[in-house]
DNA sequence: TCCGAATATGAGCATATGCTCATATTGGTG
DNA sequence: CACCAATATGAGCATATGCTCATATTCGGA
């Protein structure tokens, strides 16, 4: 094949594609995500139950909600949050099955 | 739910998660792994087809050999590159064509 | 064996990322 | 309105990331 006989992706899907795996690709925000994908969480909650600051949480879930991760619903004064992306959860779930079962098969690095 | 009643992953269930994301979320790699998943490449042929360095292909390549996505095949002075993972490629073909149907449907940050 | 093409690798640098600390904002209640 | 709880936000900092430049390595051929 040569360079001009080659299909490239749009450039735009790219960076959301690179931006949807960004959001995947930290310890935290899998946490989280896991989290919200089991149950509606005010922010207090998640801090306590993921033993993150308060500040933390509410910069990830910001973070979450610029890319329409997640949405929020007010409820007095403590705002729930929840997933909103099906496919990025789908995404998730399919990478943890994945790593489960295949946990120790590989060993990084070998030769 | 309490705190102690959540089911948490496994700590070395989310690294690995979230290296796996992590290859996934730049620009330059999504193209690179993309390309692999449609032929076989030398890393003079990525270079050329993706307009990138020499050098910055090859510590992709070697990232992304680290983490065993893709593997090589040596053919006299000349390295193959081709994808070594089916999962991830259907994570990034999943993440594509969800992307492309959805285009222009958000627009970050609102209110 | 000596050289050149193809690839790998290390150092260094600019930018991105994720946290903390301090402070602003928002809603409920007296 | 005053005040408190819950959350958001901005600044600053330490670390991670992705590139370039220079150089090392590896293989094939003269």
């Amino acid at each position: 094949m040569k360079p001009s006989d080659h299909t490239f992706l749009d450039p735009e899907t790219i960076e959301t594609v690179s931006q949807t795996f960004k959001a995947l690709a930290d310890p935290t925000r899998i946490k989280l995500l896991y989290l919200l994908s089991q149950e509606e969480c005010s922010v207090g909650h998640i801090a306590e139950v993921l033993e993150l600051s308060q500040s933390a949480v509410s910069h990830q879930l910001g973070f979450l909600r610029n890319i329409r991760l997640v949405k929020h619903r007010r409820e007095g004064n403590m705002l729930y949050y929840s997933c909103d992306d099906g496919h990025v959860i789908s995404l998730l779930y399919q990478a943890i099955r994945h790593t489960e079962h295949c946990e120790g098969a590989s060993d990084h690095a070998q030769q």
